[in-house]
Parts: structure tokens; sequence; C-alpha cells
DNA sequence: CATCAGTATGTGAGCATTTACTTGCGTGTC
DNA sequence: GACACGCAAGTAAATGCTCACATACTGATG
């Protein structure tokens, strides 16, 4: 099999495991089996690749968020719907999303703020809320934070081993009563 | 004056900004004002200071949480306790407790689950409250997870640069009843 | 009070090792 | 034969850490 793939998926783990500075190209060979060199065939650096794979990531995070606000009307289905979503994609590639929850402040001084990351999305989804009547007034920056909290802790928790082997949508239902509560809250 | 407490202070910024990994010690003490060796003076090496600056925040948090929860009566008010006191602390020594929060998962190997981590003191007040029916049956750990995520997002979005340059405190009220919300929800 | 060994603290040049990355070569495929 | 892909050995730079030396403090001694 191609060589490429497989040193995704054995970055992705390393990256995941050692954060980016932490892991050597030599570690991300071994685990993919192949030689150090055949990643520079592909890749210009290991910067490089480590960004590659976050911002696919990140991308992927921003466009189910996009697509599955977009679909339903409302706040509160919008919330349920983004926290299935997040737990079902999370569930699917556990390994690329613990990857992103937990090497995100690596990548902060790349990403433009272009207003598509998904937090400024859940801010925009939370502010438009607020301006329809929908949800209580309050400073939507702290609103949407405490909202995603709700997920990022449980989901890091679960990457800490804190929660056993369950997936993350076993916990659903609960998480998106969570974010319904703090949303309204105040 | 003495170059220990002066190396701390640089260290605490240098692993906050750049992680344990990507900060160097001659970094740590060019912001120091001292040279390399005389880190070597007091730590044996990079990662015992790294541990040793974590492990010092890690406890004063164990200890900040276990005080002020013995403090009062009933979930309510330790959790409002407990916000209002982490904000506070939060913002008297930023770095420290951005350090704490960004790098925790470089830490995880480490510390020994004595129970009294952050983490299980807050999942032990719930799992109490619950027996006590003073909050619905749930899991724990996932409550726990949810209540402390609405603190840590936000205190991470403030230390992206995302929430300007207000104190943690100024939030202290919202986040207290989003936590009182999501130990209710379910 | 002066002396002086003992100790703690800081320096800066330098060392061994590791790290990201390169290069020359072989192999299979169109 | 051109090209994409992969390998093994190698390179220059950076990194954590050490060591011989210098300096300041301490406190017991005469």
């Amino acid at each position: 099999m191609s060589a490429k793939p497989r040193i995704e998926r054995a970055a992705l783990e390393v990256f995941a495991a050692h954060g980016v500075d932490g892991a050597t190209t030599k570690l991300i060979a071994a685990r993919a089996e192949v030689s150090e060199g055949a990643i520079y065939r592909h890749w210009k650096s290991k910067d490089e690749l480590a960004i590659g794979l976050f911002m696919a990531a990140h991308k992927r995070l921003s466009d189910l968020i996009e697509t599955e606000a977009g679909a339903v009307h409302g706040v509160a289905a919008k919330a349920a719907a983004l926290v299935k979503a997040y737990c079902t994609a999370a569930d699917e590639d556990w390994t690329l999303f613990s990857f992103h929850l937990l090497q995100l402040h690596h990548f902060l001084p790349y990403y433009q703020d272009d207003g598509r990351d998904p937090v400024t999305l859940v801010e925009t989804i939370i502010k438009y809320a607020m301006m329809k009547m929908e949800l209580p007034p309050g400073d939507p920056r702290v609103v949407a934070a405490m909202a995603i909290g709700v997920i990022t802790q449980t989901a890091q928790n679960k990457a800490y081993g804190r929660l056993g082997d369950d997936a993350l949508s076993a916990h659903a239902p609960l998480m998106t009563a969570a974010v319904l509560a703090v949303l309204k809250a105040r």
C-alpha cells in the first residue's frame, strides 16, 4: 500500500500523543513503517505535515457546523444537531478529533480568522438567536465559549481516559440538554 | 535579586507560550536574564522544572477546591464558590493558570491519581449531591466534565485572546449560572 | 573584629546527542 | 526513458546539560 496515507495516520497518532514539538519524524516514520525520507516526498517539512492534518480537521469541523446548523431552524434544533454531529464525527475518527482538540493551541498563530472557524461560527449563531429573542441577551463570546466547553471538556476527559471506552455519542443526549441549559442560563 | 524566582517566572511564561517541548532552556534563561547553567543549579532537568511548576499549580488548585467547597453547604453554594474562587485565582496569577490549563495534557502521565486532582474532587462533590437528591441522577464523570468545561473553555478562549482584556471574574456570575444549569440539566 | 574555610550561587564555553532534513541510488510503472 | 516513489546513509544545526572557574554569603575561630 502507498506510504502517504500510512504516514498521515501515524502522524496523527503521534502528534495527538506527544504534541507537534514532542513528536519526532523518526517516530512517525517508524509507526508508519516507512523510512524518514518517505515523509519528505510528500511534505516539505514536519510542520507542513502537521498544519495540513490540522487544517483538514479544522475545515471538516467548520463545514460540519455550517451544514448541520443550516439544515434546521431555531437555536435549540441547531444545538442538538451540532452536538450530535460532533459526537458522531468524533467517534468515527477519534484520532483525528482528539488531535484537533488537544493540539489546537499549537496552530492558533496559523489560521487567519475569516469568520469560518468553529468558534466564530457558533458565536454567530448565538448572536443571531439573541437578536431574534430566542435567547436572553448576553456576551455571545462568553456564551459560545461555555456551550462549546460542555462538549470539548467531555471529549477531552474521554481522550484522557476518564470516561472509559464509551462512545462520545453515548452521552450526546445529556450533552445536548446541558448545552441548551447553558444557552438559556443567565 | 536571586535567580530562582526569576527563572520560575520566565519558565512559566515560555512554557505557556511554546509548550514544554517547544520551550528551550536558552529561551528561558534569556527571558530570566541568567545563564543557562543557572537553571541547573536549582533543577536537575528542564522536565523537572516544568513538572515542579505544574504540580505547584495543580496542588494550589486542588487545595482551593477543597477549602472553598468545604466551607459551604449544598451543591449550588459550592458551585458558586468554586467558580468565583477559580476566577479570582486565575486573574491574580494568569500566567500560572493559563500554563496549567494549556499544558495539562503534557503532565497527565506524571500525576498519580490519589483522588485529589481537581477533576476527581468535582466528580466527588457531584456524586455526593446526587446521593442526597440535590441533583438529578446521571453519570458524575460526564456531568463534572461538562460543568468544568464551562469554566475551562471560557478561560481558554480568554488565553487565546478571544475575550479581550476582561478579567475572568467579570464573567463569573454568568459562568456560575451556566454551571448550575448544567448540573441540573438532564 | 579580622580571618578564612565551607557552601551556595551564577557564568559561559563546550560536549554529546538528537533532530529535521538532504542526497544519491534503486525499483517499479506508464 | 521519464517519472513517481521509497530507502539508507549522511549532514548541519540545535538542544539539553556539564564543568571548571569566579563570586558572594555564612558563621565559627582566634
